[in-house]
DNA sequence: CGGCCGGTTGATAACGCTCAAATGCGGTGG
DNA sequence: CCACCGCATTTGAGCGTTATCAACCGGCCG
């Protein structure tokens, strides 16, 4: 899979593309890099010139605070594109890398402009990208701040399988989700040892099994009435059935 | 003011403008409506057709779940651009309401299409300002998560401080911040008595003062060290000088 | 075989929530 | 001018969710 048709697959997600458009993105210029869990990518402070399109693996963006604690924002599955806001805002606020081995593709600046300038319904559409970032930031807010230990993991599984299965890499309620406890505790802000007590319960409950890096869903109907899930907020463009 | 003063005045906290992008805004079209607190503006589910920008008293944006705890997300001060992202994204997932008596600005799609068409530089602008706004909801999910209530009422108060700063509303160190104790609580994610008992410890130590709608920052280096605020994630073009 | 990382488990403590009631204050009507 | 009402704030007591500290386990890799 190319840079271009990987943009064009996540931009298929939350809207349509022309033939045209679609032409246009397959010119996109770019290097594919490889990855180790926990290569940066992009770093606070910095002013990159690239956009960045995951294509296998899984990154995640993080901010720490100077007393230690680390606090990530969200994690990207294949076809996720990061960090398109470095296109309008200069300097890093936080950090991008990778939490598992990972290929992305490196797209310049120059590039992502040239082509949004060509197709004004690009640019529509990675500017909506841009904001259903902020549409998942806000969520998560909402999750970090007003849910329940179980209800909180739940609502956070709900959504990455929802993205699982919307990118194509689910079958059967079952994903590779390549983190570990630790990293879920600092995405769900919680304690490694409290994070670990909730996923007994939800695995002895048989609502979700979470091991080894591997995501299965048992009981979506459940899980999802738990957490309270509605995948609005996603923006998704033909919604995957979740219910089913 | 005007609707395309007001626009404008935003857009050059967080960037430069031209002569002809400042004549381009003040071509803007919309209309000013006045609110009362209460007042909903723009509706989960609705698709609205128009964006909004403050030019008295004070918005917020929330959501409400099903089991009744309210999260708001944000505030928004006059020249606040509030939802420029539903330029782009079409259906509503969240509320915007005046929490106090305001004056908006109520600026169709179609004259924010036309301005930035002609104008890149607005446009460009615009993104950012989306932008910015996804930058503060990752810092308030940080702040939420991870802080402790105390850090976390002066981190809120450092910032709701720097932005009034920078829009021109505040003299030293005091501006106005019309919302209650309750209102607080649903942006902090704290329950309303530990609000007030936190408040109350933060005035007796003489940091902060917060009465009848009020902000007055006694000791902003203290503050600002136990809140660890560092005010980059605003990403404002001149910094105010808050250290001072 | 040993070390390391990630996961699991136990005991204790703390931060913040809930329930409940009281106080203060601005506005309205008598 | 006073009585009253409603809303926001304040205070108290007890509880619960989640953090912290510490130890142990188990698999993978050198």
């Amino acid at each position: 899979m190319t840079i271009g048709e990987t943009v064009a697959k996540r931009l298929e997600l939350i809207g349509e593309l022309s033939p045209e458009d679609r032409q246009a993105l397959s010119t996109l210029g770019g290097d594919i890099r490889d990855l180790r869990r926990g290569d940066e990518i992009l770093v606070y402070g910095q002013r990159p010139k690239e956009s960045i399109v995951v294509i296998s693996g899984c990154l995640h963006r993080y901010t720490i605070s100077p007393q230690g604690p680390r606090q990530i924002h969200s994690f990207y599955l294949p076809t996720d594109t990061p960090c398109m806001e470095t296109l309008h805002i200069d300097k890093m606020d936080n950090t991008l890398g990778a939490i598992a081995p990972s290929r992305i593709g490196v797209i310049p600046h120059s590039e992502m402009f040239r082509v949004m300038e060509e197709r004004p319904t690009i640019l529509g559409l990675v500017w909506r990208d841009t904001l259903i970032q902020a549409s998942i930031f806000r969520e998560w807010l909402m999750r970090n701040s007003r849910m329940l230990a179980h209800s909180q993991m739940a609502h956070f599984f709900c959504e990455m399988m929802t993205r699982a299965i919307a990118a194509g890499i689910a079958r059967d309620f079952t994903c590779e989700l390549p983190i570990t406890q630790e990293d879920l505790a600092d995405a769900l802000g919680m304690s490694p040892v409290y994070v670990n007590r909730t996923l007994m319960m939800l695995r002895t409950t048989h609502l979700v099994e979470f091991r080894g890096g591997v995501l299965t869903i048992n009981d979506w109907p459940r899980l999802a009435e738990i957490a309270d899930f509605d995948p609005a907020y996603l923006h998704l463009h033909p919604l995957p059935e979740g219910g089913a």
